[in-house]
RNA sequence: GGUCCCAUCGUCUAGUGGCCCAGGACACCACCCUCUCAAGGUGGAGACACGGGUUCAAAUCCCGUUGGGACUACCA
């Protein structure tokens, strides 16, 4: 049979990066071993999702690189996909279950439900519902019955040790009574998460369910609905969590956390992906990179660590720059584009492709390209203050000096540009730091940009010499 | 409170009883390169949470402690 996983996220917000991590563990395992991959949607709790969440999830899914074989969108031989539009199959399945007795009428209101919890609390016994309707009598059934008193849905656990088997945690022992009796359909009617999931993993027919480990302890429930039912439990890895910086559990809290988040900062998906593939997982003790490829080749769920992990924003910046250093001028270019644009400029693309090779090594998001480059694509230049004290330092006569001896450089390109440099800065006794800074501060209004002699270059000799020119004050 | 999970450098990790007085990467520090900033190169500092066992031998196995986390909802 072949392998069949899926990635079921609530579309409440933002698809953060901790959930795509999971997704993309699931997705990776799926690949590897050349079965299928389904989106899920989790909106059993319909109010809190709109369209607008799916879309988005979607397409942070689509941007990373992570496709999907049946989903919402596509469709799929069990279809629909949004767990909100299946709840008539989840009523026929809690339908299935009260017959075999496997789930009872629960009539306690919710300060009923309350009371035993605050009760159970000081008495210092064990919390959670005691399962007192589970032994309601014919007689009282019916009484509560005619009284019209409303009730919900619960899943009887079988009254037993359960020994649950996790691919990452290994084997997790629950003794008889540990694991309550859960609401499977509100007294409303509507499903809850606990039987939406154990429903459509069996008949979607899900081998693996690979998910975070907060869901650890809804394991052995879902299992034990399955098997009611009459079907086989998938296999099920649950991952440790990724936290913040603090070591809490990354969320809203943590900051710019969201997949869309890191797009709009110009973190390339490559190196997300590859990033968030070693965050909880590891191929051995040497490898750092890995294309979409090598990941689908060499993942492996016995290589999960069990232990959570913390995000580090700066080894994501550090591969992000590796990544960027790597593309070719075309296609970072162009992927740089958006970004200028965002900030009003419209680079003429053969020059932002030309200036690639000066800055790609220098910046470690996409969106710093802009102010590398700005002086490129915009003469209207206010020198920085850094940039007018190493004006004011120079003095205009030295930067006229500078003019005159640029000048005479024909052909405009970087060696004619150097010497032209050089033969100004020793004539006034300077080094090429001294001599050259202020030039970079005349022409960029920075005192830091790319390499000066190819800037210049870039830049054209006629705006290179007027910039010079009005600083010098001529 | 109860149940469950987790515990190697600041961070991500390698390590599945001897190869480890613990290896790699990011970050950090120093030096080199150098027109600024980067990138790159070389080197350095830096960890087995603690206490008991088991064993000829423990980061690796067992127990306990401590510390994190999840669950304990008619949330997911």
């Amino acid at each position: 049979m072949s392998v069949r996983t899926r990635f079921a996220p609530a579309p409440s917000g933002s698809l953060h990066v901790g959930n795509v991590r999971t997704g993309l563990f699931s997705w990776a395992f799926a690949r590897h071993h050349g079965g299928e991959f389904i989106l899920r949607v989790e909106d059993t709790d319909a109010s809190r999702v709109t369209e607008q969440a799916v879309h988005g999830v979607m397409e942070s899914l689509h941007w990373l690189g992570i496709e999907w074989d049946e989903g919402p969108d596509v469709g799929g031989p069990h279809a629909p996909y949004r767990q909100s539009q299946r709840t008539a199959v989840y009523h026929e399945q809690a339908e299935r279950l009260v017959e075999r007795g496997d789930a009872y009428r629960c009539y306690c209101t919710p300060e009923e439900l309350e009371a035993q919890r605050a009760a159970a609390l000081t008495r210092g016994v064990p919390s959670g519902y005691d399962g007192r309707c589970r032994r309601l009598t014919a007689a009282e059934q019916s009484a509560f019955g005619r009284e019209g008193r409303p009730f919900a849905l619960r899943f009887a656990m079988p009254d037993r040790q359960i020994v649950f088997d996790d691919l990452v945690k290994g084997e997790v022992r629950f003794a008889a009574g540990s694991l309550r009796d859960f609401v499977i359909l509100r007294s409303d009617g509507s499903p809850t998460f606990l039987l939406a999931v154990a429903v459509d993993d069996m008949l979607m027919e899900v081998t693996h369910v690979v998910r975070g480990d907060d869901l650890l302890d809804s394991g052995p429930r879902n299992a034990a609905v399955i098997e009611a039912l009459g079907g086989t439990p998938p296999h099920y890895a649950h991952v440790p969590q990724v936290l913040g910086r603090d070591g809490k559990p990354l969320s809203k809290r943590h900051g710019s956390t969201s997949v869309e988040a890191f797009r709009e900062r110009g973190i390339v998906p490559e190196a997300l992906m590859n990033y968030l593939a070693l965050l909880g997982w590891s191929k051995d003790a040497e490898t750092t990179f890995l294309s979409k490829e090598d990941l689908i080749e060499s993942f492996d769920l016995s290589r999960v660590s069990s232990n959570p992990a913390a995000f580090d924003e700066k080894k994501l910046e550090w591969m992000n720059n590796h990544y960027i250093q790597r593309l070719d001028d075309d296609d970072l270019a162009a992927r740089c584009m958006h970004f200028f644009s965002e900030e009003g400029l419209l680079p003429e693309p053969k020059t932002l492709r030309e200036a690639m090779p000066i800055v790609k090594e220098r910046m470690t998001t996409l969106r710093e390209s802009v102010g590398l480059l700005r002086f490129l694509f915009t003469d209207d230049v206010e020198p920085n203050e850094r940039a007018a004290e190493l004006i004011a330092k120079a003095g205009t006569d030295y930067l006229r000096s500078v003019a005159d001896a640029l000048e005479t450089v024909d052909p405009w390109e970087v060696s004619g540009v150097t010497e032209a440099l050089d033969v100004a800065a020793t004539a006034a006794g300077l080094n090429r730091r001294e001599g050259w800074q202020p030039v970079r501060a005349a022409v960029t209004a920075s005192n830091v940009s790319p390499p000066l002699p190819e800037s210049l270059a870039l830049l054209g000799k006629e705006r290179t010499m007027t910039r010079l020119r009005a600083v010098a004050g001529q």
